[in-house]
Order: C-alpha cells, then structure tokens, then sequence
DNA sequence: AGTCTGAGTTCCGATGTATGGAACCGCCTT
DNA sequence: AAGGCGGTTCCATACATCGGAACTCAGACT
C-alpha cells in the first residue's frame, strides 16, 4: 500500500453519515497527520474536484462521487468480488473456502474453492442446509435481526433440544468475537471456522467459512481465525463497508 | 496538486460508462504511466478496496464509491459549489461576476460577485430576463435541446426581427467555441463574456458571465475570456462533470 | 511440443516529491 | 489587546516513489 494513496483515500473514509462537511482541522485529526501534510492533500483533491469547499469554512465530498457511483459495474456480484480473497485464503489455510449466505432460514453455499488433498471438506455451491448448527449457521443467526432471531431460535432449540438462553448467549459470543468456530457440530469430525461479511449498508448477510478436518484445523485454531476473519474483513471493505482505518 | 493525489485520482477517471472495467494495461495507457507505476498505485486501491479486481483479469471502481456518493451532502446545491471559484474569477477579472441558470425561458440571475467600482454593471440575485439578447442568454440557448431551442428561436427572432439561421449559425459558433462575448447588445456601453458549466449529467442548464464595461472589458477580452472559461470548467468539474486529464 | 504474445509482478538504485515543524495571516470573540 | 480558530506558506531534509528491465504465467497460435 503506498502512503500517498492510503492517505489520500483516508480523507474520503473521514466522512459519514453524520458528518458530510468537515473543516480541515477535523480532517488532520481525524486521519493523524499534520495540518500542513494535510492541507495539500485536501487542497489538492479540492482541486481535482473531488472535495468541494462550502463558504471557506468546510469540506464535503463532491458530486463527483455520485458520478462514479454510477459507473459501478451493476452486475459485480458478491460472489466476483469475493473470489480472489477467497483464493488467497484457501491457499493460506490450505482448506476448502466456502461462501456462504441466509435464504429463507437456511444457509446457501454460493461459493467454493477448495483445496485438492486426500481428505477434505466436500461442499457444493448451492448446497443448501438448515440454519441450526454448524459454525457457518450460527455465524448467519449471530447476526440476525430480531425478530428473525426469534423464529430461527425457536427452529434450533426444538431441533437440537438446547436450551434458548443458552444458545441465545452463545450468538451473543459470536457477534462479540467476530467469528464462529465448532468442532463436529454438524458432521463428525469436521472443524469450520466462519466470520460473517458486512455489506454496504452495514447489514450482514453472508459469512466465509473455512472447513477441514478437525485433525487438521484444531492445532491452526488460532492461526486459521485470524486469516479468516481478515478475509471477512477484506471482502466487507471490497463492498464498500466502512471500516476502521487511519492514514498510519 | 500533488502528484501522487492526481495519479491516483487520474485512475477513477479512466472508468467512463463505455468502460466500467479496464486492465491494468488499459489503465497505464489511459493515464499514460509506466506499467509498474501504475500497478503499485492499482494494487494500493485494490487493497483498500476501492477497485475490485474481477477474475484476475481486469479491475473496477467498487462500492465504496456508492457508498461514499450517499454521503455528498444533498443541499449542497450550485451555488456553493460556484462561489469559491467565482470569487477568484471576480478577483481576477476585475469586474463583476454572475451565474445563470435557465428557468421557463428566462435566464435568471442566482449569484452575484460583484466587484467595487464607480462604474460596474449591477446585477440583481434573482433577475430574471428574456431569453433573447446578451452573452448571457446565448450561452445559455446555444445549449438547449433541439425542441426548445426551437421555440427559443421562434421567440428570439420575432423580438429582435433577425434571420433565424443567422442566429442559428451565431449559436453554433457559440457551441463550438465553448463561450460567448456581446458588446452593447443587450444594454449599451455593457460586455458580457458567457461560458457554460457542464452538469454532473453532461447537460448545460447554467452558466458564468462577467460583466462590465465595454471600455474596460473589450481591450482585455482574450485574457477575461480565458479566465471565465477556465471558471466555468473550473465549476463543471467540482459538479462532477467528466472532464479531460490524465496523470502529467 | 514449441514459442509468442500479452497479461501481471518483482526488483533495485537514483531521484525528486512530499514531509512536517514553525511561523504567519485574518477573522471573530472575549 | 489578547487569545482562539481556521487556513496558508516556507524550507531543508529524508525517504517514499519512480520506472526500466527482467521475470512469471497462461493461453493462443504454428
């Protein structure tokens, strides 16, 4: 990552929902750099037209970015972004990567790549399977709105015959922790460890998952948690979630 | 401008609706960079995500953009934009500086720069005048569609009693030359110099004028017409317009 | 099989861009 | 008059960036 385009970029992500115009000493705060450093480089993307300047006193973003907007491939799926991180994570973790998503209270595989090896994590795209168990479910559940949860809570205690408050906590984990990890939960002997995606609007609906045998997995627990939720991370960033990040 | 903000900025440019992906050879080219070059500076946007690669094979502007696109501020209308740079027009011109807008066969008046001047033209925010005569009215009829441009025609001719494809052919020279300049024609002893502002959907329905008179504008005619283009591009580009510039 | 083209990627020493602390300007409030 | 707050300029220095060249890889063509 070059400097120069990581702090110029710093200065889009300073802006939110509540704050649309910022002075230029917002700004140097916001992305840790000196007034002057940061002064050319809102005084250049204001020459560029890419910040615009309300009565000498503020910053906001420019129209500009409603015209790029417009030139996002409509047709990007998911799935096309989601790819190349899910490449590079399955040759890290040496595992079959699968995306998944929530359908009508089931969890749909959309993606796979899997790793060749003599014993491994056989998974279909459009494979579609009960959202009870499983750390790809629970990652899905975790995130549930409300009432959702509600429903798909009663679905999985009167399946597996847990008790609510009892998995209702440990959902509560999962979104606290950013990840899910099970250990032949839902197939004997099978390990997977899934974090869930943000998408644009701050919703999630999907999650990545890396599945494996657990005599593989287990001793990579911690290893493997941290490639996957980066992963997760990476393609939330790629969807244009916002994220935490500043211009160090 | 720094260099780095304007090459990195000169990327997003080279997406147009034609080409909503390009490979990183096509981005070079386009911004006419040396391949490494440009692809430490596409890799640094893929990483944070603001270009997505798709199948290893050609990249595109992600989310991100349609995400930061919702956070231009939506009051922020023309006029705030034009301001800044109408100032410094109106500095450098020495003379007084309006933006027009069409509205229901009227050019109307809705900025006023006006500079100090015992002799100046004096132009009221808000006027609204007959789309007829002056630089002003010209600009903008030189760029409206045909169907009102012919009504417009009727109007202007029947007024004023001159050859319509005279005026026809005037306003054509107008579209091509990308400004105009009038002496005394709407009001004697005034010159008005005209250039139009590119909407963020390419369509003209504003304009910047400078005014003053004859005597002092005309012998610097070339130099204000300069500047008032160079304004009114100014002013297209920080509403989004599409503008040509690559990286050097 | 061979090789050719065109895509992306890596490397490294030289270069000049960008740095940031400090001082300064202008305006408004106390 | 002083202090605070916003923006702007300056300059010697350092280090991030540059870009030519060499490399990999995949697929197309001979």
């Amino acid at each position: 990552m070059m400097r120069s385009v990581q702090r110029t970029l710093a200065i889009f992500e300073c802006f939110t929902s509540e704050r649309t115009s910022l002075t230029l000493q917002e700004i140097a705060t916001r992305i840790r750099l000196p007034k002057s450093t940061t002064f050319r480089l809102v005084q250049s993307l204001d020459e560029a037209g890419y910040l615009v300047r309300l009565d000498n006193q503020a910053y906001c973003l420019s129209f500009r970015f409603t015209r790029l907007a417009g030139l996002v491939k409509s047709t990007l799926d998911i799935r096309q972004i989601a790819r190349p991180t899910m490449t590079e994570l399955a040759a890290k973790a040496h595992e079959t990567v699968t995306l998944n998503m929530l359908s009508e209270r089931h969890r749909v595989c959309i993606e796979v790549i899997d790793t060749p090896s003599p014993l491994m994590s056989v998974t279909k795209p459009g494979e579609r399977v009960r959202l009870i168990d499983g750390a790809t479910a629970k990652t899905l559940m975790a995130s549930l709105p409300k009432k959702e949860l509600q429903q798909a809570l009663s679905h999985a205690t009167k399946t597996t015959g847990r008790k609510r408050s009892e998995l209702l906590k440990e959902l509560g984990g999962i979104r606290e922790q950013g990840y899910a990890v099970t250990h032949g939960e839902r197939v004997l002997g099978l390990t997977a460890i899934s974090a869930p995606i943000d998408d644009r609007d701050g919703q999630v609906r999907h999650c990545v998952t890396v599945t494996g045998p657990t005599v593989r997995l287990q001793p990579r627990e911690r290893e493997v948690v941290k490639l996957v939720t980066r992963a997760a991370a990476d393609i939330s960033r790629r969807l244009g979630a916002e994220v935490s990040s500043d211009a160090n």
